[in-house]
DNA sequence: TTTTATGGTAAGTAAGCACTTACTTTTCGT
DNA sequence: ACGAAAAGTAAGTGCTTACTTACCATAAAA
């Protein structure tokens, strides 16, 4: 096997088990015999434990690229349809999360922890994303269809829904019992969309129309 | 010292260090230091770390005594004041979070590492809560008062929107930016409060009333 | 054919881990 | 005042940790 296979390879195994165990709660022996190798190698190709932290960091982060669904996101801005962007936004980060595991809790372990990973993410990807639906609301808000309400609370609110949502899912949904929600994300991206379009919508002017 | 304080003290030092670092990244040797004893003194009151984590979890699980917060949200309920009752939620929720930092972070160490803090919490407290407020929003849907809805669905995008705000401040507030969200609790608990009513409320009926 | 870089391993090292042992000091009911 | 239980300590135990060293195998360049 080629180096560059080999580094890649212990790569994937790492961050498999980062995810699970965190990274203090997992060893470099460990990820040598996940990755099928002797422990010596995984020194050959990072200097340090540290060192196979940081390139995972750098992995990830450059394997966010949601330019696909940021022009879908577009699309339904240009067209006007509210219920669009805010449905494409939800499902968009529910199945993320479902089809990648490792992505939150490697999140949650490095917010722990303290490693850079989260800061990054949240400087590179969400705080740009918080901004750009602010900035839509605020334009529905001065059009007059949302209501006049604080568009960061508005982004807070919808964020929090539908990443709380992500969050039991993955962690907490089996100590629920009977308040377990089993929903497909398709249907969940619906209802929550349409519970938050109903609080933020501007229903005097909706009234006004009517008349 | 007394046994009982002493048992108490590294109880107390064990929870502030298990929330910083998790059970797996606290090592024994870190807690008699703290707490300012020998290592062995640990062995003498807990028979093992495991134990002593064990310990943490029966302190944390009776500690939780929110009778009076219950109390306060069934005066509202009575009073079918909703707004009430939802903000009193809220707060309850935002303020306890800040002023017990060790919680949230003992929670998601406990989901990650998978230890049953976190499920005893869910099963104990969480899925009761769930439950109470889904019955609540059934019983105000058949009055009329709130709109057709999965109450469920409600539930978890109240309790979302304020754990998801209660996250960020504690965890990713500093990585946002612009985008930073600084108001005091009793007002967050008022706006996401105002926004999911404004949601859930079933304005046909308020319409037909202004008739 | 020899050299040399490359991919790989077995067997370490020192430090750190949960936990123990053997022992001393303090507290307190009688 | 005294014996015993309880509170406390120093110095370990064996095991695991991140990381190293010294050595082997292949294969292409010289």
């Amino acid at each position: 096997m080629t180096a560059v296979d080999r580094r890649q390879q212990i790569l994937d195994v790492a961050i498999q088990l980062f995810s699970q165990k965190g990274f203090r709660g997992t060893t470099t022996k460990e990820i040598a015999l996940a990755a099928g190798v002797n422990e010596a190698i995984i020194f050959r190709h990072f200097a340090t434990k540290r060192e196979l932290y940081s390139a995972i960091i750098d992995q990830k982060a450059c394997s966010m690229h949601m330019e696909s669904v940021d022009a879908e996101i577009e699309k339904a801005v240009a067209q006007g349809n509210d219920r669009k962007v805010f449905e494409t936004i939800a499902f968009h980060i529910l199945s993320r999360h479902e089809e990648d595991e490792t992505f939150m809790r490697l999140m949650f372990y490095s917010a722990l922890e303290g490693h850079e990973l989260s800061d990054l993410f949240f400087r590179n990807h969400v705080s740009e994303r918080f901004g750009k639906l602010a900035t839509q609301i605020k334009q529905r808000i001065a059009e007059g269809v949302f209501r006049k309400v604080d568009p960061l609370i508005a982004v807070r609110m919808f964020f929090g829904t539908v990443m709380h949502h992500a969050i039991m899912n993955r962690f907490f949904n089996q100590s629920l019992g009977a308040q377990k929600l089993i929903i497909s994300n398709r249907i969940a991206a619906e209802r929550f969309t349409d519970l938050f379009l109903a609080g933020i919508t501007n229903n005097e002017m909706t009234a006004h129309k009517r008349k």
